[in-house]
DNA sequence: GTAGCTGAGTTCGAAAAACGAACGCAAGGA
DNA sequence: TCCTTGCGTTCGTTTTTCGAACTCAGCTAC
């Protein structure tokens, strides 16, 4: 199967590891989920080329993980790239991918900002449970079967 | 930033985002802990060619996702891949792709296995909690502040 | 010994994707 | 009218990926 037919892929997990898995994008959404929100600023920040940055993002639009809504600036109309609901719902994608980069990839030199809940001051992390009893789960607590 | 240098990207979710986000990689990773081991079965079940499966597997094999270990087939000595601590604790992320493509992705036709928790049956999902009060958190309840 | 098989790569020419500099274009301002 | 700005598009070059063929080591059968 080619890397590009995994978007047809039969499967849940599948399907968004092939469409987040093309280069940029998930640093694309690090990017979205820090504030950036125009074309300019991307290709700034990251020093992706423009036309795969134009490629992504049509991509991410094209999935309705993006949307592309109009605001003002200086009295002109343009358009910036935001979050949809099915794309906020990524949090916990890149939450757990955060959790993993403290825990096994930080270094000293790391300047990563600070997050935390807004309500308590507490900090953030992932984690998988179990939807009955409510345990956290880690690979071994969890079997695999095929659907029936 | 050209893509390759974003592994000293000082940033705890840049670089596992950078690591992830080249292709292939997050797909192999869903083969594994599938529980495919080798070299033949990912290339088999992936059609990825091979020597790219021999580029991503060296990655990880160098970030210490994986480790080489061997077994014994048929009287004779060979190696399979296998995760290490760091690797299966990559579970989370997976969890949430998983979780995200359940809500957002799945079709009629999807063939997905199903996940359980061994000891009481529960399924499974990923979420971001505080580490203070417990709850469950989305984007908007988490502030981002620049590193003190 | 040697011929054959198998798993695990390596090599290499062709195709696809990414790069980056230049170009296009529409909206507004001078 | 000409200039600037944001947002792309184009196009020739470089880098990655592809896929078929090749290599190699360890064993089995003859």
């Amino acid at each position: 199967m080619p890397y590009a037919s995994f978007a047809s892929m039969p499967c849940t997990l599948g399907r968004p590891a092939a469409l987040l898995g093309e280069r940029w994008t998930l640093l694309l959404l690090r990017q979205i989920f820090l504030g950036t929100r125009r074309f300019e600023d991307f290709q700034a920040t990251m020093e992706i080329s423009r036309s795969v940055l134009t490629d992504r993002l049509n991509v991410l639009l094209q999935e309705g993980v993006l949307k592309r809504v109009p605001y003002h600036d200086e009295g002109r109309t343009r358009h910036e790239y935001r979050l949809t609901e099915k794309g906020r719902e990524l949090y916990p994608v890149m939450m757990a991918l955060r959790t993993w980069g403290e825990k096994w990839m930080s270094t000293e030199e790391d300047e990563s900002f600070h997050l935390h809940h807004r309500d308590c001051g507490g900090g953030v992390r992932a984690k998988v449970e179990c939807t009955d009893c409510g345990a956290e789960l880690s690979a071994r607590d969890v079997q695999v079967t095929a659907r029936s």
